[in-house]
DNA sequence: TATGAATGAGAATTCATTCAT
DNA sequence: TATGAATGAATTCTCATTCAT
């Protein structure tokens, strides 16, 4: 079914960039064709649909913003609270280098949550939750409920990432962000 | 041209409960119209379009989220702690009460913004504000920019309501969040 | 079914503005009901349809027109030449009146000929053709075929007065035309 | 976006052919697709919509009876009496051809009239007045107005088809007609 | 008689998907 | 593989007509 799969990718990013600015009933698939510079029907050799693209699409993004993360952590030699600030960080990243992740970690109440799908997301929080339990064995944090609490760090960092006052800049976020959330997981400082 | 505000109100909660269950191309306003038991014309004598209707019910259910807190904070004789932890509480009751809500604060980001929209956001963030700065002011609270806070705490409740484990009860996830938002705040415990 | 004739006349005089301005399915009842000061409903209390009072706004016009010509023959003294000229005149103010009356003498060539429209057509080319006929008896026109002719005064009217070039005036165009009739039905002159 | 011009012009043989018989607000897209044997989409490939297709119809028939009259000008050796014989045969025809034709004419009073209609217009006049010009400085004719006498043509000619008693037939009116024009036109006989 | 909100059949238009090339 | 013209089911929107007041 795909071979070349520069040509796969480039539709990806395409749809990636339109579907991150506009609902997905707005953007249309030969907008899509005519953007990544293929036929219509040459999406239909990569995709089964546009609901399959638009999967692909969060699939493909979520698992590169897991990944970055996973090579942080595996590399990093900083403590949890560390590793809490620099996984904000690449978080924020990710928001701010494509809109369209922001719709990731939430955004897509309405569609049909598969398997798939469920696994990223359990795979991203439980990411947060270990950083969250180590800080907790290390007498830096305490948190009654720290499954709980993985799931605040998205959200709180697309929130800010999305509407943050047009001052602050990625620094300033990140900082402030991390701050935060490491005060709130009760960290002496 | 209409008169029977009970109508539109009907069409409303219709269109309000079905748009919080589908994406808005899967919902039909066949569907609106026969769940509402009105007429399909009788929508465009109310609403000038699909797209009218929906930004009507997100408007209306944005509204209502801060009046909600708004008497809540008028009525209200607790501090500034008792007060976030009030404001959350509300936030998170309209998140289960409709699932829809929670499109509210993160939606917009591919919709076009109009200035109606703008001021409720505005008015949300700085009703948050108010109560930070207050804490800052009776030395309760500490943070470098309350603007920014303001806008993770919305964030954080709609994750974490959108994404609790099953096993969470709202009581449960309130009090939670709640702490750990005053934690980060800086509130002596 | 009508009493307060003046009302109805009110509606008939809206939508015959409102029917020569635009094609038949562009006049909604709605306008004609607003721009007469009327209940949409009140026009259903003179007439059965749009169609129906398409067809006696028509009709009104036409009647008018021919009574018009009717009442200029009884009463002149002209010869043949002379009422010619005068019903052209008529024809041609008619038109110049209210452009909808231009649509009277065929435009509506696609909709169903009513019985009543068809006897009213007839009357006008019989005046026309009662003319031409006695001017071939008083020697003054010949014409192998007056009901053909008589047919052609109207469309030729209707074309000059739709079209006439900006600069000629209606005195200017009646009298032109006048004499093109008169030379084409052999007047000698 | 098309090629295919066969298709495209079956889709206007198609319209002209509804839209001669009806009026259009009871020529459904539908039925013109169903007897085009195209897709009701297709229509859409073709024109922009309902109103631009009957545009294209009503401008396509137009030149046609312009082109047909410029090829028998262009080739025929008679003198303007014959040209105009020939060309009042012409509109004939065309009248007859189609019904639809017939609104070619009239139609555009209550439309939008754009240039290049206005353009097409002012060719049909001027090429009949080009042919009373040259009868005018051959001697032929006298008119003092040829600019308003080439509009009366067409009327007279679209009249007397839509109106013809029955009986008549093509050449009789053709021929009837002609010798009105041409007397009206002052020619000796 | 008069009204105009309500209606819903009916129309135009769209767009994901197919398929012949 | 690649294409994009063709499709028609699906959907939004319109508007003549009705009817409760």
């Amino acid at each position: 079914m795909k071979e070349d799969s520069e040509k796969e990718q480039r539709i990806l990013d395409t749809a990636a960039e339109l579907f991150s600015r506009q609902p997905f009933h707005k953007v249309l698939l030969s907008d899509v064709a005519r953007a990544a510079a293929v036929g219509k029907g040459t999406l239909y050799l990569y995709f089964k649909s546009k609901d399959d693209l638009y999967f692909a699409v969060l699939f493909r993004e979520f698992s590169s913003l897991i990944d970055s993360m996973r090579s942080f952590l595996d590399e990093t030699e900083l403590g949890p609270d560390g590793q809490l600030a620099g996984v904000v960080r690449i978080l924020a990243e990710h928001f701010y280098a494509r809109a369209f992740n922001m719709e990731l970690l939430g955004f897509v109440v309405t569609c049909p949550v598969t398997d798939e799908w469920k696994q990223l997301r359990a795979d991203l929080w439980s990411l947060f939750e270990g950083i969250i339990r180590s800080g907790i064995e290390q007498g830096l944090f305490r948190d009654e409920d720290p499954a709980l609490t993985a799931r605040y760090i998205s959200g709180l960092v697309r929130a800010v990432c999305l509407f943050a006052p047009g001052a602050a800049g990625l620094d300033e976020v990140c900082r402030h962000a991390s701050e935060f959330v490491l005060r709130g997981l009760g960290k002496k400082q």
